[in-house]
DNA sequence: CTCAACCTTCCACTACACTGGAAGGTCAAG
DNA sequence: CTTGACCTTCCAGTGTAGTGGAAGGTTGAG
């Protein structure tokens, strides 16, 4: 397979497929005498693993470390636990912080209904914010 | 005030002082005859007003764009109460993505507790990502 | 033989809000 | 007069996950 072929295969473009290979994701791939690169099957499961890490939220360099342990020829079945475990703590603040968010500005946009425009013209940038 | 004391009243860098005033969020300073900066405390209240602007969660370019029409001499109060509505809708667009991407990772880490490391040795990657 | 469609490398750029550092000027104390 | 803390400008880099484009080489069909 040629690279525009794989990354029509996996959803993507050979761009992204390059990008990966540098930032090694995905292994150097064999060159054919020309220099294109080939790839076999393989690389696209690999590639839908990569889809489905992104998918659970994890970045480029987790998904990466867990791929070299893969190559290394260990399961990498412990990290990855770890992995969502550290994800689904790191989600579960990030909820939480919207939460806090979303309960200050609900309580501006309340106190900014019930404001008198000559309020605003005070010496302050808004009365409200 | 000299930019280093305006920073320390507000609790922030003199660099990031230049680069606010470098993209429109504070007006260019008056000068001494050596070119320092000087500024009244008005300033000052500029800056709050960009901190709580941060705190519900604007970007500088929609502060930037508050300050202007102040600047202009108009109350920014509508403009104000657009951009929290906004502000809002997204936090709720984000809060409802986060409780999906949870469920997603919850789901696999249930998963790969019961999971045998046999099933890991196959030609996958991982059994259950 | 030519042409389009593909491939190669390399460099720069996106958004966001800064931060680091170099090279040089100024100010106040001792 | 010197020293150190401050100030100035300007250029470059941070992290994330790519994207855009230039300049040039290869492949396969007509």
């Amino acid at each position: 397979m040629r690279i525009g072929e794989l990354a029509q295969a996996a959803g993507t473009t050979a761009k992204t497929l390059r990008f990966y290979e540098d930032q090694g994701l995905l292994l150097p791939a064999a060159r054919t005498a020309s220099g294109y690169r080939h790839y076999g099957p393989e690389t696209l499961a690999r590639l839908d693993f990569i889809h489905r890490g992104q998918a659970a939220g994890l970045t480029l360099a987790q998904i990466r470390q867990i791929l070299q342990i893969r190559d290394s020829g260990t399961a990498p079945c412990d990290h990855v636990r770890e992995l969502l475990d550290m994800r689904l703590a790191e989600v579960d603040e990030q909820i939480a912080e919207l939460g806090r968010l979303r309960a200050t500005i609900a309580q501006l946009r309340t106190a900014a209904e019930n404001v008198e425009p000559e309020t605003c013209q005070a010496g302050a940038v808004c009365a409200y914010l």
